[in-house]
Order: C-alpha cells, then structure tokens, then sequence
DNA sequence: CTTACTGCAAAGTGTTTGCACTCTC
DNA sequence: GAGAGTGCAAACACTTTGCAGTAAG
C-alpha cells in the first residue's frame, strides 16, 4: 500500500532502534484514527498480545518526535492520535461525539494570528468545541 | 466591587444552596485567571483553610452549570478556569505559556463554520497550539 | 557484545465516589 | 427537621518511572 519514505531509515538515523513494538503502534494509530492510548494497546495486541501500555506510550511519543504521529486533546480524558497523513483536518467536538472538517476553515484564524500576533499555528492541533446542528442540546464532558 | 446580578437567587431557585465554599470557589477563580482547580483549592484555602479538594471539583462543576465560569483545556494536564465574564478571548498556546487574544480573531472560523456546517462555535472554550513569535522553538508538552 | 528497548510493577497526577456528619433553608 | 452539601478516605483513570532481562545493531 504505502510507499514507506522509510521513516525506518530517520529513525535508525537517530539513533533509536526499529522493534516490532514500534511498527505495530504506529500501523496501529494509522488504521484508528482518533485512537486513544489504551486503543492503540487494544489494536496492537490483537497481533502480539504481550506488549505493554507502557511501551505504547513510550512508541507514541517518539512517533511523534519523528513527525509520524501527532496528538490532539478531545476534552476530558485520554489524548487522541493520529497518523500525520490523516492529520489535514480540524475537529469538531460536540456531544463526545468528534466530527473532521478540512483545515482551510481555520485559513482566517491562522492568517490573523499570524499577522497580529506573529503566532503560527499548528492546525493540526486545533479542536473546536461547541454546539453541532443535531443536537442543540447542551454542551456535554469536555 | 462587582454588583453582583444576583447568580444567588438563581442557584437557590434551582434548588440549590449557597455555602461559604461556593461563594470561596467563585471568588478563587475570578481573582485567578487561568487557574486549576489545585490553585482554586490553595486561594480558597488561604481564606478558609478546612475546605477539600473535591468539594472544589463539585462547586466548579456547579458553578460551570450556572455559566458562571468555564473550563479550557490548555494542554496536557489539569483543566483551567475563568470566570466567564473574563471569558472573552481566545488562548493562544505555546513553550507552555498562555496569551489572550480578543474572541474576534475567530469570527472567520466561527462563521465558516456556522454556515458549511451548522456548528455553533463555543469561542470560549477555544484554545489555539501553536508557537509564538518570540520562542521559534519546537513545539512543547501540550 | 553493547546498550536501547521492553515488560512489569510500583508510584504519580488529576478526578470521582460512598458515606457519615453538618449546615442551609 | 429534611436533605443538600461537605470532608474524608478510598477508588479510579491516565501516565510516568526504575529496574532487570531481552534483543537490535
């Protein structure tokens, strides 16, 4: 499928070792998308069941060092992970519930931030919280 | 000082009751500005030293359901509280540190939103990552 | 064969909950 | 007084860390 720029080689480039462990997360967020932690643990037992939470933290973390993962905060609890690929959205939150829309709405904010206050923003970060149109309800865990 | 529009009759028409360690939280967080609710415990402490971290969690908790204060989420760990008059600016995130800007910033985004997708933006909840002008630095805890 | 990486278990944060007691209404 | 609210301690969810053993280079 993909035509791995090997990323294999930056990392060894580094300094840092490829282990299945390392593989198998990032696989892991690629497919899920939005995926907790303990989500990414989920997925990437299902293929080797003795790897553990602490090694998906530790993966997560230097996947995103080398660029190949970023995190967002939906609210409440756990950070959610994306591939960097997927990464051209921003997120809508409403009711836990976590929409995508493309990044070229933020075009004003990020272009204003960026002119007044010489701030550059990672949209890739951005989550937006807020009402949706289904549901007016009240706004929910965040 | 402020002349109160009394949010206590509002509370108590709810059915709720107005104790001292409410008034204390209320007033902690619109002294404090960006606080977590342990800096809430510590300024209410600082007036009644017996109250509890958890009575802190509920009272913000309830508080937030009356919309007199609100919640951001700044990164990583522990939420931050405002008052939500002081609620009108946007957070801009970087090297950990917090600046404020004017809610207009978002206008763009809030009504592209609004009209592509019916998403009605809650601007004071909104929190921007990103770096700022001074720290080109690469981008930290969040 | 060196030492980065892993698994494990224990410790850390931040937050919630059950319960007896207290204080508002 | 009745019952909402508090303090306390224990439980929870999420994350980090120390260390001995394992395996990538």
């Amino acid at each position: 499928m993909e035509a791995s720029h090997d990323w294999r080689d930056d990392l060894r480039a580094r300094g840092y070792r490829l282990t299945p462990q390392r593989e198998l997360v990032l696989e892991a967020v690629q497919e899920l998308d939005h995926a907790t932690p303990d989500e990414v643990l989920a997925a990437v037992r299902r293929k080797a069941s003795g790897v553990n939470i602490s090694t998906v933290y530790r993966a997560l973390d230097l996947l995103e060092e080398l660029g190949l993962v970023s995190h967002t905060h939906l609210g409440h609890g756990a950070p959610a992970y994306h591939a960097a690929v997927d990464a051209d959205h921003v997120h809508l939150v409403c009711c836990g519930d976590v929409t995508e829309v493309e990044t070229a709405v933020a075009d004003g904010l990020v272009g204003e931030l960026a002119g007044t206050h010489g701030f550059a923003t990672d949209v890739r970060h951005l989550t937006v919280f807020g009402t949706c149109r289904e549901c007016g309800s009240s706004a929910v865990r965040s």
